[in-house]
DNA sequence: TCGATGTTTCGTCCGCGCCCGAAGCATTCG
DNA sequence: CGAATGCTTCGGGCGCGGACGAAACATCGA
């Protein structure tokens, strides 16, 4: 099969609305069933079957069973980068909207891409850590530098010991600028979670930001949002 | 529109193997007209109008009439690098093929991804810039350093003054890493042409890099290629 | 002014692929 | 073991959209 072929059959998959619906669902790193993914999309659970099939074909879904669900995962964060880079394209379009990206000022304000932090906290984190030297991002993958390792022992932030990729800039979806992905990304939004520094909005990808957490962004990585 | 409509919408644009092989065609930042793109995507002039008014309404494409003439190019780099991330993520897939990319082995080499270096070449001297403190990759938009704005001085590379973007990082097809894009990577791009550096050939996105180009890469960039 | 060339519009056809309902497996629980 | 739940496979219907040819429109050259 041709290279131009199987660019087609990729951003194909992703062109059926019922599959874009479902990736987006995913799109905050979560797995759902099958039974789910069906009713986020708006099909009944035979047609979701068939998409999710051709979806976990590609290598964009992983799928893991348990019992008699079987959970649905974005495969790789790469995946969630181009839906995400998709999404910032189509924002940009000027074609009724006047400004990109979510309307709702929640969902800009702080969100999860994948498995880190977005919207305006995300970047302002990423810009944050990186004006303070605890990030330096070089071609092949960024990295902590050894002032960012201190500061996350610092904090007890913990994460795999692959050095490769520690960091890793995302384009934003709204705020058209990177934020921090890779997995110290993953790290510190799971600290988030875990410490109530923002609370997940139930069944979003939106997060709300403590007045806990709110002081811990500002006092620990120096984010001050608006 | 929804956010996932339009998500769909535009990756749906991309997922026609005719518009694909024409935004393929395109991929090397040159415009070409309607009708060599309906040849390089094997349909008839009609058809090929068609999908070039969509890509143009999408705002995926830019129109330049110039006579009878209409010339079609590609409306952003940010088109561009998606279009190269879903070919690294189309490539990545393992369903038949080892090695991801292009088989081309001259193509793997060096190549134009939109305006600027890419393959080895591309990927080599974005390590070297960075390795020699040339560029400094922030997150808001890298730019050159004090040292990398010297080093083109020096070489008498000059590019627009706008200070954001001078450099992006952008993912290679072929390496999976990243390669120099932004207005430096295209300020080197056209000077390495314009100076025989490398060479494109006929009709293609593959560059041949020239003995001089060779030399001159490995005396003012550092960059050595095995 | 008139033909040649490049591009678009129109009308039509046709096939791919999405969708659903019904039925068939698989797994869990009473 | 049988009933309930979740998912998949199968078969058939249907609509969207891509394909082409013919013709209209635009631009250039003679």
């Amino acid at each position: 099969m041709t290279t131009i072929a199987r660019l087609a059959e990729t951003a194909a998959l992703i062109g059926d609305p019922a599959r874009a619906a479902m990736l987006y669902a995913l799109m905050d790193g979560r797995a759902f069933t099958a039974g789910e993914l069906a009713q986020a999309a708006g099909i009944t659970p035979p047609t979701a079957s068939g998409h999710l099939a051709q979806l976990v074909t590609a290598g964009m879904l992983a799928v893991e069973p348990q019992g008699r669900h079987r959970y649905f995962r974005i495969a790789s964060p790469e995946i969630g980068g181009i839906v995400e880079g998709l999404m910032a394209v189509t924002a940009n379009r000027v074609d009724r909207l006047p400004n990109p990206g979510p309307r709702d000022p929640a969902l800009r304000k702080a969100r999860i891409c994948y498995d880190h932090l977005a919207g305006e906290l995300g970047v302002a984190l990423f810009g944050s850590l990186a004006k303070a030297g605890h990030i330096n991002v070089s071609p092949e993958g960024a990295g902590l530098t050894a002032s960012g390792t201190r500061l996350l022992d610092r904090l007890g932030i913990e994460w795999p010991e692959s050095r490769r990729l520690a960091c890793r800039p995302c384009l934003d979806w709204s705020e058209r600028r990177h934020h921090l992905a890779g997995q110290a990304g993953a790290a510190i939004c799971s600290a988030a979670l875990a410490r109530g520094w923002v609370r997940r909005r139930q069944g979003t990808r939106t997060l709300d930001i403590t007045p806990a957490g709110a002081k811990a962004f500002a006092d620990s990585f120096g984010v001050r949002l608006g």
